[in-house]
DNA sequence: GTCTATAGATTGATAGAC
DNA sequence: GTCTATCAATCTATAGAC
């Protein structure tokens, strides 16, 4: 076995235990059993628990933030060209469909959006902290967007909006993922075009009320 | 001390910490140093962790769930004798109103509030599986009102946006809390009042959408 | 009912042979 | 790079004195 091979066994078996049981319910035990690989290689590779958490994390968010991004911009620039603002529907759309989209490009990918979905939320300090250094640019990006949508409403109806809408997502988020989440067998067919399909007209207008 | 006052001790700080830190997250030790009483004092008044738990829970939710139960009956009956659907944002404000109100209780009910929020995203099997039980069957009842309110739209729909309004919900429940989690320093005032009238608008229109 | 002491299991991390 | 063996810490739970 090449070592790039027991590397990336790792990653993946704990990317898709974290989104299962949480980072704090996945020992190094159970990951490495799972990837049959042995139990000091963790820490070989990765130098300890959190080290692996952080490059697993890593992997799949930059990419995902980088799409995200260049929509966001695409989006203002277009408009700032026509002279008009960008439609709410637009910026929405923009930052949740390569979210749901990301989670058809691989199996993992789909165990990674739900393991965000579950660690915004979760108690866990470690993990949150991780993901928050990524996600709030992000955020911020989002919120400009949409104080530029919604000239007339005021920043802070705005912000609790992206709250709600982000809550929304994130609920939704941790249905995806191969793993056998509470409520999932409710849900026939979970696929990102259906996601998408359901949520963007909800949180329009929910961000529009009033 | 009287022995009552060690069992509420005991559960008063559970709830606490169990919101702040996620039940697997909080020791025994962690609970009975904080409260002030012996260690072995949580098996002799409960039997086990778990346990614990279960009683934390049971004690805030069964009042909560009677709550929400009386009010959306007794909209259900109004509508019925005017023949007409009960509007939704009625509903929705006759489920949400009483969950966040009941954040104003009591500063233990705070922290209770937050750790729903939490628990029902999170990975713990433990933790979810005694929520669901009570939390269900109000869900259910919900998703019946909301179905008589919104008539022309298709089941799977109103299905998904009240899983969308969930999300928000507990992504705002989870800031309340006299815990410092996360983003929480970004919302200066987190009162009941004011989260009710973000969210209320928010999520009715949301509902209605198209 | 409350305490000390400890059993019994599991954890992340590491030392050292190969 | 991979393995075995193990350390030191932590956990829930319990036995037994008072």
């Amino acid at each position: 076995m090449k070592p790039t091979d027991t590397k990336q066994k790792i990653m993946d078996t704990a990317e898709h235990l974290f989104a299962r049981d949480g980072y704090r319910g996945t020992s190094l035990r159970a990951i490495t059993g799972k990837a049959g690989v042995n139990l000091a290689a963790v820490n070989y590779h990765f130098g300890s628990k959190t080290s692996l958490l952080e490059t697993v994390i890593r992997r799949r968010i930059l990419p995902l933030n980088q799409i995200r991004k260049k929509r966001l911009e695409q989006l203002r620039e277009n408009a700032r060209k026509k002279k008009k603002t960008p439609d709410i529907k637009d910026v929405l759309t923009a930052f949740i469909e390569p979210t749901l989209l990301f989670m058809e490009s691989s199996p993992g990918a789909k165990n990674f959006i739900a393991f965000i979905g579950r660690s915004f939320t979760g108690p866990d300090d470690t993990v949150r902290k991780v993901f928050m250094r990524f996600i709030k640019p992000m955020f911020y990006l989002l919120f400009e967007a949409a104080c530029d949508s919604l000239p007339n409403q005021p920043q802070e109806t705005i912000f609790w909006r992206l709250h709600f809408t982000m809550g929304a997502l994130f609920h939704t988020m941790q249905l995806s993922g191969n793993v056998d989440i509470g409520p999932k067998n409710l849900h026939a067919d979970i696929n990102a075009k259906s996601l998408i399909n359901h949520i963007i007209p909800y949180i329009t207008a929910g961000m529009k009320a009033r």
